[in-house]
RNA sequence: CGGGGUGUAGCGCAGUUUGGUAGCGCGCUUGGUUCGGGACCAAGAGGCCGCGAGUUCAAAUCUCGCCACUCCGACCA
């Protein structure tokens, strides 16, 4: 490829709407561009990375036994009633109707294509195990699409979708899928991304794993054990408590806290810690306005997730009303209306000597003992992990809480599509059986950009080659000299020969525009010819991440850079 | 959905307070000079100032409405 015929442009300044580093170097760099909100085209770069990616994700995937399929990205509306989809979900999946009148989605994930497409096929236990996968569109209608590639509306997903008989034979091969994962990322240049135990979420089923690259830019908080192999997500990860009484308890006073209506407020009126404290988070069910009160240590903050799962339906932040007798700031577990849902953290469980709300106005509660005044409470874990929190597995406090990109996921999804879409299997005994099924996803363009975001310098991305758009970038400084010309472009043409991809540049640009657009490219090899280097009889060759800084004779530095490249892809 | 911010040339921005000829830098075109980290000189092309109403002799600028984008949060199969 020509770099003089390269369609999109590289420039300087780093656009104004974009906050990550990624983001900024793939639209400064020329590989794609801004349509809509979350919505991109991309150049020729960039195709050629997620074209890699994806021809990786077919041989493990294939690896494992899958088999590539496509599904469509229209859907009649039918097959996600079947499965119920398409009442539950929001706005995300977009619907319409077709010039009939039928009402139609777009494909925002594939589990009831999936199931559609071989419910006829698996009718009896010998044909299973399988697994397809497709390589594909998706449409997401997101409320924030944000961080360039990151998070959009349209992007292109691996998703591969295995059927089986038994559990047993589910987890088998979901762990054979999260070694193949394991390998994807390790092929794909980026080595460190990690798996960690997950919330399954509205997908259904049981078991889940993310695969998170760690980064500062990163949406989701993952809760790392320092001592022993216990990763998790936040929403997935059990907070312990080891509380114990130091003091007895002192008898229940009503104290006058005019005006004071947050912990912090409440706790430095009265003198306390806020882990003295008994704080109300007040919830509203999203079916039906039913308010939840979730009592929970001050000092603590409530991991929704959990609460969701919990109450098996989605909330939102009250908006407390005069009519719900509720008094916001001054809400307390005792004498509160029986108008609401009343939940206690496990934080919360055994502690005295608590300050919390007197349900009246202006007023809070001095020495609540939850033994003692509020007996047959149960306690549940709603608390989010913090720093330093006691890990589930080893009991060390050893927690930390990181930033990540989720680049990956699996989940064993069970018989929840199966069962809803009425896909049946006999087995040995004649018995019929719905089978059980697991699913996995990897988003291939925000797989680019974490590994753009893993692997940039000021100046450009710097691509892994096995990914790069391109293995060898040479640059023809002073391409108006005839000999510098000559000799760059039998290069050129000789590196193709040996099977090299090459981009190059023979423009009659400065040197530093050259150079700062070949950063921007990210080609893991440089080759520069210039006049100077010609005098000396060499080219320079380095390698874009500055570990390697050479030169070969004029003579062999074709079998040189080939040789370079070799090695470099076989590692 | 809640809270902020921004819409002026392909990109980055000034001009808006106090209404009066549409500006700057980068990029682009042409010619010339340069030449190893985003060169220089000269001459050019390029804007319905987000959209719609209103006020006014006169609106990028003031008023009202709408839209889009963006950031923080919520949501996220």
């Amino acid at each position: 490829m020509k770099l003089e015929k390269l369609v999109g442009e590289r420039f300087k300044e780093r656009p104004s709407d974009c906050v990550v580093d990624s983001h900024a170097l793939m639209v400064r760099g020329g590989y794609m561009k801004y349509m809509a909100s979350g919505i991109f085209s991309s150049f020729l770069p960039l195709k050629r990375i997620t074209r890699k990616i994806e021809q990786i994700l077919r041989e493990e995937m294939d690896a494992i036994d899958g088999q590539e399929v496509s599904f469509p990205v229209v859907m009649p509306a039918i097959i996600w009633q079947e499965s119920g989809r398409y009442d539950s979900i929001g706005k995300e999946l977009v619907r319409f109707n077709d010039r009939s009148g039928s009402p139609v989605v777009l494909g925002m994930t594939h589990e009831e294509a999936a199931v559609h497409l071989v419910r006829e096929y698996g009718q009896s236990y010998n044909k299973y195990p399988f697994m397809i996968y497709q390589i594909q569109t998706k449409f997401r209608d997101e409320a924030r699409p944000r961080s360039g590639l990151i998070r959009v509306r349209e992007f292109t997903m691996k998703d591969a979708y295995s059927f089986h008989t038994s559990q047993e034979d589910l987890e088998q091969y979901y762990d054979k899928c999260h070694k193949a994962y394991e390998r994807i990322f390790s092929r794909a240049g980026i080595p460190e991304v990690i798996s960690i135990a997950s919330d399954s979420g509205m997908m259904g089923g049981s078991v889940s794993h993310e695969f998170m690259l760690l980064t500062d830019i990163g949406e989701d908080s993952i809760v790392i054990c320092n001592e022993c192999d216990y990763r998790a997500n936040m929403e997935a990860a059990a907070n312990i408590v080891d509380y114990v009484r130091t003091a007895p308890s002192i008898d229940l006073e009503k104290v006058a806290t005019p005006g004071k209506e947050t912990i912090e407020e409440v706790s430095a009126f009265l003198g306390v810690e806020a882990k003295d404290t008994c704080k109300a988070v007040v919830y509203q069910q999203n079916k039906d306005d039913h308010y939840v009160v979730l009592f929970i240590r001050g000092d603590y903050d409530v991991n929704e997730t959990k609460l969701t799962n919990y109450l098996g339906c989605d909330v939102h932040p009250a908006t407390i009303t005069d009519t719900c007798g509720l008094v916001a700031g001054f809400i307390g577990p005792m004498g509160i209306t029986d108008n609401c849902t009343v939940l206690y953290d496990n934080t919360l469980k055994g502690v005295n000597n608590l300050v919390t709300g007197a349900n009246e106005v202006g007023y809070h509660v001095k020495g609540l003992d939850m033994d003692r005044d509020l007996p047959g409470a149960e306690f549940h874990d709603f608390a989010k992990v913090r720093e330093g929190s006691i890990c589930p597995k080893c009991g060390k406090h050893a927690l930390t809480v990181s930033r990540g990109i989720e680049v990956g996921n699996i989940f064993q999804l069970g018989t929840k599509y199966t069962k809803a879409m009425n896909m049946t299997y006999l087995d040995s005994d004649g018995n019929t059986q719905y089978p059980i099924m697991g699913c996995y996803g990897i988003g291939v363009g925000r797989l680019a950009a974490s590994i753009c975001e893993a692997y940039h310098d000021d100046y450009g991305p710097i691509w892994p080659i096995a990914i790069a758009p391109w293995q060898v970038h040479v640059c023809a400084v002073r391409a108006d000299d005839a000999e510098v010309k000559a000799y760059a472009d039998n290069l050129y043409n000789a590196l193709q020969e040996k099977g090299i991809e090459v981009v190059y540049d023979d423009r009659n640009v400065s040197a530093g525009v050259m150079f700062s657009d070949a950063d921007l490219l990210g080609v893991p090899f440089r080759v520069v010819v210039s006049p100077r280097n010609m005098k000396g009889g060499i080219v320079e060759i380095a390698s874009r991440d500055k570990a390697l800084k050479t030169s070969a004779s004029l003579d062999t530095a074709v079998d040189e850079i080939v040789a370079l490249v070799k090695t470099a892809l076989n590692k």
